[in-house]
DNA sequence: CACCTCTTCAAACGACCGTTTGAATCGTAT
DNA sequence: ATACGATTCAAACGGTCGTTTGAAGAGGTG
């Protein structure tokens, strides 16, 4: 087996384990276990479990991270004004890519965002902000065309309020779409839901402002 | 020291470190050692870890529910239909009153239900499908109430994506507090996040329906 | 006082953890 | 064929984990 094929192996191991189980409930041994590789490989390619799990992280984020750049850009550079469903759009190509990346990719990199955004050692704050803090700056703007009244405080936390939505929602799908088709008989895939989300985070983050202070 | 100081004293130590660090991130001889008793004390007074993480859910769990049940109660048997709003603002009074109950109470509350949520043992579930399933409903209700025309599947998403909507962000909410306060001056406290994020939610939750499937 | 129950305590248990080691094996260029 | 760096392997390391044990202590009752 090539050095190439064991870091594979054990990438697409631990990506499926940390995003089932979380980081620090996966231990190395289960992984190298699924992955059929000998437990000190991931010591001898990753370094440690720490460095590992940013390569997990890394090789998504590198995936979503420039195409979602991209179709911000587009949106910024259009003159018309773009109304909010149209700037959480531009989510969608990018997270459906990822399923062609890899299998139940969107899926997988929703819920190692949402464990890595829980995580006490901080893992995901660290990419974001010191690798792809021009991508949130990005976000904000867009936004801020869809609705230019809004002021910056509000944005922020409105901003913050759909990170939660997203990751926390669309996570833990799978167990939901079963729920929702065993209760309604609606068969629903990883794109349903996101068509599910976007009006309402569309919504909540075009909110009219409380014009009260209580 | 009394048999309920000891209990007392573990159930605050541990919830304070549950909610910092997760469940499993926490051991127990943390727990005991910040709560100045032997080690053995946890096992003797609530058998395992496990069910002392039970124990502590359920604390706040007895002390929310009720209160929130009650709130919904008289929104529902008020015979003026409700806006989404109201029905939100039925849940601000006993998530503030958890601050009375415990110091940080409400965010104490809202990062364990964020752990119990993402956890994979599924302490949380347990608890809301066997002992506060009324209480769902009751929620369910008034969301019909105040928008009749939404149907369930759509309303069964928008109420999970308000779940994570609210934990998510509520959780992870000192953080923000500080970056909100040093970037715009915004001096927020627990209440003021939560009167931020009901418009938002109740937006979400009242969006329009799309006409077009796709 | 002795007696009994409840509680605390230090110590240890076996299991699992991430990591390291040093020898064996592989692939390849000389 | 031989030599050599890269990789794999079984085994072990020290440490932490949740839990158990049996003795010691506390406090009320006869």
């Amino acid at each position: 087996m090539s050095a190439v094929d064991t870091k594979v192996r054990i990438l697409d191991a631990a990506e499926l384990l940390f995003a089932e189980r979380g980081f620090s409930d996966t231990s190395l041994r289960q992984i190298t276990s699924r992955a059929e590789v000998n437990l000190a490989s991931v010591n001898y390619h990753f370094g440690s479990k720490k460095e590992l799990i940013r390569a997990v992280l890394s090789r998504y984020l590198e995936q979503f991270m420039p195409q979602l750049d991209t179709a911000l850009v587009v949106v910024l550079e259009d003159p018309r004004q773009p109304v909010m469903e149209q700037v959480f759009e531009a989510f969608v190509g990018p997270l459906l890519a990822l399923n062609r990346f890899r299998k139940n990719g969107t899926t997988l990199f929703l819920q190692l965002l949402g464990r890595g955004y829980t995580d006490v050692q901080g893992h995901l704050r660290w990419f974001l902000t010191t690798r792809y803090g021009v991508v949130i700056e990005h976000i904000t703007q867009a936004v801020c065309r869809a609705y230019p009244q809004l002021p910056p405080p509000e944005l922020f936390w409105r901003l913050h309020f759909t990170l939660g939505t997203a990751v926390f929602a669309l996570a833990s799908n799978r167990a939901l779409r079963e729920i929702a088709e065993n209760d309604f008989g609606q068969h629903l895939d990883i794109e349903g839901v996101i068509r599910q989300v976007i009006p309402y985070i569309a919504a909540g983050v075009a909110a009219p402002l409380t014009t009260s202070k209580g």
